[in-house]
DNA sequence: ATCAAGCTTATTGTTGACAATATAGCTGTT
DNA sequence: AACAGCTATATTGTCAACAATAAGCTTGAT
């Protein structure tokens, strides 16, 4: 790896009160950035140094990574970073799909007047950022402010919890992996606008089947993506 | 707290090399049982000398099972075991539902014929258990196989990992705080049946479907349950 | 030259002590 | 008598040293 940031730069997060805290979140931002690479191994003396910790709350911030599913440990041996295969992508596809899916069925019954304001303005943001060829940005975190609002409108705290501080970073790692993998934006802008119609419709069988069949298509673009990988191995 | 078994006797475990990890199985196991009471604060020094430990593998301990869900941690007072509302519940069992409903489907493709004869057998099992009038084990720990069987039998490590190693320590432990709640072991064997049928005809939807519905009927039970519980607050 | 065994070094696992924070009890004041 | 502020205590957070295990290297034998 290169430069590990110190981690109060990193770290204007409030919420991270103690070190051990801290020093989870910024080795977790390292992880998803690939700032460490997929594969690599997390040495804990010299880890500790970057970080300027000791090795008691880094030990305790990789137990956190790992059950996060970022970092994998081998007692004796060490702990190391995923490396994410085609294999592993698909089945967290499979888990968001019906995670997500779920969620929009809750949020079609149980998201509040204000809340479904917010998922409207996000798509008018999402259709102004195709619409000016800035789509750069949409694609990234523009998505993830669209999926998250959803989630968080279910009311279920543990599927929110679930999937945003779970696989959500797990998503992120693989997005910055292969961040030349374009989205397909436009076809996403319409598939949020009939998700945003569903809740709007309080249609909770019909949002969970959108949300479903969206999640399911960017699996199989991602699939395809692999395959084109494979046929011409340039990089 | 009444009495915590010594590490080794809980922890026949030999795949817990390590003292964090038998620490972490033995520390679960406690709270999962009741021997540590919902609610009940973890005094750090306490916990370490009745598990023979020092604090460091304690702490890695209480912090895996914080991401379990099992144990909540507020900075700089502690970590206590979680209490179980209703809403938890209900919340748990909302997950639960589109988890194992997305394992049965995938089993429904994957599974190999070694993994649909177990699943016979578990049914035969589960039946003769029933006209044996010795339901009462069958309805906690056979259950548990029959799902389990299926999950790892969708052949999807995430989904594995995340019902298995995380959302089945935190059923169990409801289950042993309800423990007079009577399961549908009856309606629960129609219900399994359906479900082996559908996933030997390789029909994933249908399998999806009523394994959902199975799921679902559950936590309806268990509200009616709670609901109970209110009009005649006896115990 | 190649392989195996033993030794050396690096790294992980574990511990006990120290520092910082929060809780509980006490004292004094209004 | 009730409350605020202070003090003492208990508990959590952090650290640095020690023990145990694994990986790498050297040496020797075939």
């Amino acid at each position: 790896m290169s430069t590990v940031k110190s981690i109060k730069s990193v770290n204007g997060n409030q919420q991270d009160v103690t070190l051990s805290d801290q020093t989870t979140t910024a080795l977790r931002e390292a992880i998803v950035i690939g700032d460490i690479a997929a594969g690599e191994k997390l040495n804990e003396p010299k880890l500790a140094e970057q970080f300027s910790v000791s090795r008691g709350p880094l030990r305790e911030a990789i137990r956190r990574l790992v059950s996060m599913g970022l970092v994998r440990h081998i007692p004796n041996v060490g702990a190391s970073v995923v490396t994410l295969s085609l294999s592993n992508i698909t089945d967290l596809y499979d888990v968001r799909e019906v995670l997500e899916g779920k969620a929009a069925a809750l949020a079609a019954v149980n998201m509040n007047a204000d809340e479904r304001v917010k998922l409207r303005e996000l798509i008018d943001i999402h259709r102004q950022h195709i619409e000016t060829n800035e789509g750069q940005y949409m694609q990234v975190e523009g998505d993830f402010d669209f999926h998250y609002q959803i989630i968080k409108g279910s009311g279920n705290a543990m599927l929110t919890r679930q999937l945003c501080d779970e696989l959500y970073h797990l998503i992120r790692m693989f997005r910055y992996q292969t961040s030349r993998f374009k989205t397909r934006s436009k076809r996403a802008l319409i598939e949020h606008e009939q998700m945003v119609y569903a809740i709007e419709q309080h249609d909770s069988t019909m949002a969970e089947m959108l949300m479903r069949s969206h999640i399911s298509r960017a699996k199989e673009s991602i699939i395809k993506y692999f395959e084109d990988l494979n046929l011409k191995p340039d990089s």
